[in-house]
DNA sequence: CTGAAAGCGCTTACAG
DNA sequence: CTGAAAGCGCTTACAG
């Protein structure tokens, strides 16, 4: 309610002093401080945050666009961000693209808008040349997803790594027919997972039928329709390398309820390692991946990048992926 | 980068027109609008979002504090708001108070510093007599959360009904012996839950002794930690009533380990009907909270009384429970 | 239908 | 150490 205006009034000071005191400017007599301080007190009186953004040409907020909140990779990639921002002193804005290109493109609008001083993407439904035209408006740091072509400082898995590493470790236990469920090929990040798993595929001289392949899968319920094709084939895979620990706890809940055993007859391989994939019995081999640093690391770069008005320091960190091995194989 | 005053003087008029076209005032000539569209379009303008905050004294901007966003549960609840947010022209700044005190004060000051229109509050470590001076910097609205001194909107489920449910369902499968995990007393949503879980066993003459109450637990290690405290008893409880998915899950886990049966040797009642209530085995049998619709009423409670400058219109909506029975109990 | 002017609440050269 | 003045980029009475 009281600007500072009001506090200056009351102190009989002008508001240039006030406004000393406030940013802990040096240069103020130390009694007219304290008067000063003393006035907001009594007044309850708080800085005005549009007025400081306006003037000051920073919003001291970033923007996370993420693709579903309700993924537990995702809430735990924003709670590492979160807590980083807050020790920083940035507000979080949590944008979710919800798989959809537009909604992504709207997000990305708030740079422009200069609603935000920066975005961390780490939803990435659109190809590069879209999302290019914005890097001219405020920095934008990827997490998670990338592309070859980006110019952009990007905080990314090892994926291609973890194709491989879970592709080897189902080979190695005896599987020779295994099915693919690891994402689209349109996207980067799935790319890069799927070459890893052709090259383990290509080292044993091992092959997979397009009708293996399940392309755009994420949740529980795709998890389950995925077994139900399986299921249904006459010479079906005997195992599966899943996108996703949510993906395979649904081949794997549902290949319980038919009966078919994991991973006798139906090895599963994860990607996360999420909390279920020790919870649920079988518990899943899955794919490690350092969450936490990565939203960490993704926060301290956007915010030294604005701290520092850095220009596209264009650098890359990729961060390794681990096997987790359980019961699923 | 381009300001309102390039593009009227490239357009030859005012400031003043250019801020009617922007925001769709009538009264403006048809070729006068297309023209000043037009050279928007050219200089790539956006309106700065800080000055239009400052000058309308709105941000447009609703905070959300909740506990713990790894918590499915709120990583759903506020997947809702995020989407009422969007909708309603909103942005969503994400705040968590991870249990803390203070973290949750320093977000509540958002409020003070006009940097939100609003703040929903889905997360209570303080008490009422703390939160009440934030009422008068604007709207807050509790969700989940409540307190029964609190004059605010309040969208929360019926917690006695929970407790109640969950336990007369353990004391109807034959249970006498029943341990109680649901959270601590000093919340008035856990201890409705409490009241609700003594009133089934008043009903049924039954009493607790206090080794089996366990408060303040949250996480699936805790769960498991429970599950030791319990298994160490020379006569323990035959049953429990966790106060969430993720505790029962832990629980259920570690008794597997050390060939506990459940529910034979533990039966356990969970609480939200989280995914993985269904998903590990035996499943959770749990009570359902109506998690989405919570999320979304609070969100649409708070769009209304921003756009319409409600003052505390002060009303509870409680929505009711439901038991959902898995092979836990 | 249109524009000049004031003002939202700050901070920062500038001058003293 | 202190203050008057300008200005951040908008929008909205007000006057025409």
């Amino acid at each position: 309610m009281a600007t500072i205006k009001e506090v200056a009034k009351r102190t009989g000071m002008s508001p240039t002093t006030v406004s000393r005191v406030i940013n802990n400017h040096p240069y103020v007599d130390d009694k007219k401080r304290r008067i000063v301080l003393e006035a907001m007190d009594e007044l309850g009186y708080v800085p005005n945050s549009s007025a400081r953004r306006l003037r000051g040409q920073k919003t001291n907020t970033i923007a996370v666009i993420i693709s579903r909140i309700v993924n537990p990779f995702f809430s735990h990639l924003v709670d590492a961000m979160e807590l980083i921002a807050g020790e920083k002193g940035y507000q979080l804005i949590l944008c979710d693209s919800r798989l959809d290109k537009e909604r992504e493109l709207r997000h990305l609008e708030l740079l422009k808008a200069k609603q935000v001083d920066g975005v961390i993407l780490a939803s990435l439904q659109n190809d590069w040349e879209t999302i290019k035209p914005f890097t001219k408006y405020g920095p934008i740091v990827m997490c998670n997803e990338y592309d070859r072509r980006a110019e952009l400082p990007m905080i990314r898995c090892n994926q291609y790594e973890g194709g491989y590493i879970g592709t080897k470790h189902l080979i190695e236990k005896g599987h020779t027919n295994i099915a693919y469920a690891g994402g689209a090929n349109r996207i980067e990040l799935t790319y890069d997972r799927w070459k890893g798993f052709m090259k383990a595929m290509d080292e044993h001289g091992l092959t997979i039928p397009d009708e293996w392949m399940f392309p755009s899968f994420y949740g529980i319920e795709d998890g389950k329709n995925i077994f139900h094709r399986i299921y249904a084939m006459q010479n079906g895979p005997t195992a599966i390398f899943a996108g996703g620990d949510e993906v395979a706890a649904g081949i794997i809940q549902e290949a319980k309820r038919f009966h078919c055993r994991v991973p006798d007859d139906l090895a599963v391989v994860g990607y996360d390692d999420q909390p279920l994939a020790s919870l649920i019995d079988p518990g899943i081999t899955t794919i490690n991946q350092p969450t936490k640093l990565m939203g960490t690391r993704a926060m301290e770069i956007m915010v030294d990048m604005i701290k520092n008005q850095r220009k596209v320091t264009f650098k890359e960190e990729i961060l390794p992926l681990e096997l987790v091995i359980r019961q699923s194989t």
